[in-house]
RNA sequence: UGGGGCGUAGCCAAGUGGUAAGGCAGCGGAUUUUGAUUCCGCCAUUCCCUGGUUCGAAUCCAGGCGCCCCAG
């Protein structure tokens, strides 16, 4: 007989350490797990910056959001521990962030820190405190497979899945690590929180990325890497110069603000040359991706990648970005890495960002895993017509 | 200094007597636990200048200034 968390022994008996950021979601899974008589200990980790970030809203991880969860630990009668993590997080995902920036991609850090922080360095601590899992407040589910691994799967309020963020979760991660919030909608949770009287009931969600203070990330990226700005041209598809920038860290693929030229139309980055240090931008079509290849992938559905595969294509669906619902797309291993195929494209879509993949369109599915977008293919080769607007669409509803 | 054309916001541009469209750029906000996108809002008391006609002028007239083109 398992606990509610699929371990063996009562739940007095089962260590579990829960990483507190100070925010709503993460006091909850700690006061839910207490409520259910887990031996329940806090640990929140200490990312960045003491002072100057302490006020902001939505950011997690320092300051003001540590004496948060020590005072939630506090009022739900758990131990808390606070770990200083600062320099981990600075080479794991500072540094990388703005290297990203510098070589033209754009980097996803929460990935990065999830994967290389809170499932690495946090989960190896957590076993040294003898726990016997590791939980989180991600709005994600894992499931127990009949085979006794865990398989991982979009959050229950679609709107909340956090899975875009935590692909690069690996099976062994996924065995220890637990996600109680993954089936309650956030509704549900603040609920839970007023239930539990936790200080931090109505604080507000977090957002934007937590350890640039002021919004503006490139201020962090020239901080860090004096001189990483290098100005250059900004040039359309053709290679004609329409103007200049001060430095391909300010932009993204996708983008359409800052360029600052006033053409008849909008322009958008269509692609970053950090060799060149050149803007390539272009209309809007010139945006749709319909190919990606992947690095570091993470295979999470059934099998090995290549036998999952089979040597053909498989069908899966697709995120390149958190905020937009899975697209249908085929996945083909190549000799050199994973291809994605997307069967109606998808816009703005930036190398170095998470290209995520799931056996279904809707609902609750599983994550097969994903990987980094290493490249997309170039706009010339993608100018591959487009089927009319069907005219019947809506007769077939 | 012969002829022709033009001058409206940072850029493009509609408006030919009735009280300054629109797009782009920019700024601000909403959305978003990555970057973007998207959406919403703001953005010329004034039309190169001066004078005139008119109840009323970006629009008509005169003069000036500035650009552009064609010139045997």
């Amino acid at each position: 007989m398992l606990n509610s968390l699929d371990l063996e022994g009562a739940p007095q008996d089962t260590r579990v350490v829960v990483a507190m950021s100070g925010g709503v979601d993460s006091s909850v899974t700690a006061a839910l797990l207490k409520a259910e008589g887990y031996d329940v200990v806090g640990v929140t980790l200490q990312l960045y910056d003491h002072g100057a970030a302490s006020h902001r809203k939505g950011a997690c991880c320092a300051g003001r959001d540590i004496h948060d969860a020590r005072r939630v630990a506090g009022d739900i009668g758990i131990p808390h521990y606070v770990l200083d993590y600062e320099s981990r997080f600075k080479a794991a995902v500072i540094d990388r962030f703005a290297g990203s920036y510098v070589a033209g991609e754009t980097p996803v850090p929460c990935v990065e820190c999830n994967q290389s922080i809170k499932f690495h360095d946090l989960l190896t601590t957590a076993r040294e405190l003898g726990a016997k899992a590791l939980a989180t407040g991600h709005y994600v589910a894992s499931r127990r497979l009949a085979d006794g691994s865990r398989a991982l799967f979009r959050a229950r309020e679609e709107a909340r899945d956090q899975s875009y963020f935590l692909f690069a979760t690996t099976r062994e991660q996924l065995d220890f690590v637990r996600f109680p919030l993954g089936d309650r909608p956030k509704t549900e949770v603040r609920e839970l929180a007023r239930g539990f009287g936790l200080a931090v009931a109505d604080k507000e969600d977090s957002q934007d990325i937590c350890f640039v203070p002021a919004g503006r990330y490139s201020d962090v990226i020239e901080r860090l890497l004096p001189g990483a700005a290098v100005p250059g041209d900004i040039v359309d598809l053709s290679g004609r110069v329409l103007g200049r920038h001060t430095g391909i860290i300010h932009f993204t693929v996708g983008q359409r603000r800052g360029l600052g030229i006033a053409s008849g139309a909008p322009l958008y980055v269509v692609r970053l040359d950090a060799e060149h240090h050149r803007v390539v931008v272009g209309p809007r079509e010139a945006l749709r991706t319909m190919r990606m290849r992947l690095r570091d992938v993470n295979w999470l559905g059934e099998g090995d990648l290549l036998d999952a595969a089979g040597g053909k294509r498989h069908e899966v669906f697709v995120k390149v970005r958190s905020t937009r619902p899975p697209q249908p797309g085929w996945l083909a291993v190549a000799p050199d890495g994973v291809e994605i195929e997307l069967l109606d494209g998808e816009e703005g879509v930036a190398p170095g960002q998470a290209c995520v993949l799931y056996d279904a369109a809707n609902g609750q599915s599983r994550v097969l895993g994903g990987g980094f977008i290493k490249s997309v293919a170039a706009y010339p080769d993608m100018v591959a017509p487009r089927p009319p607007q069907r005219a019947g669409a809506g007769a077939r509803g």
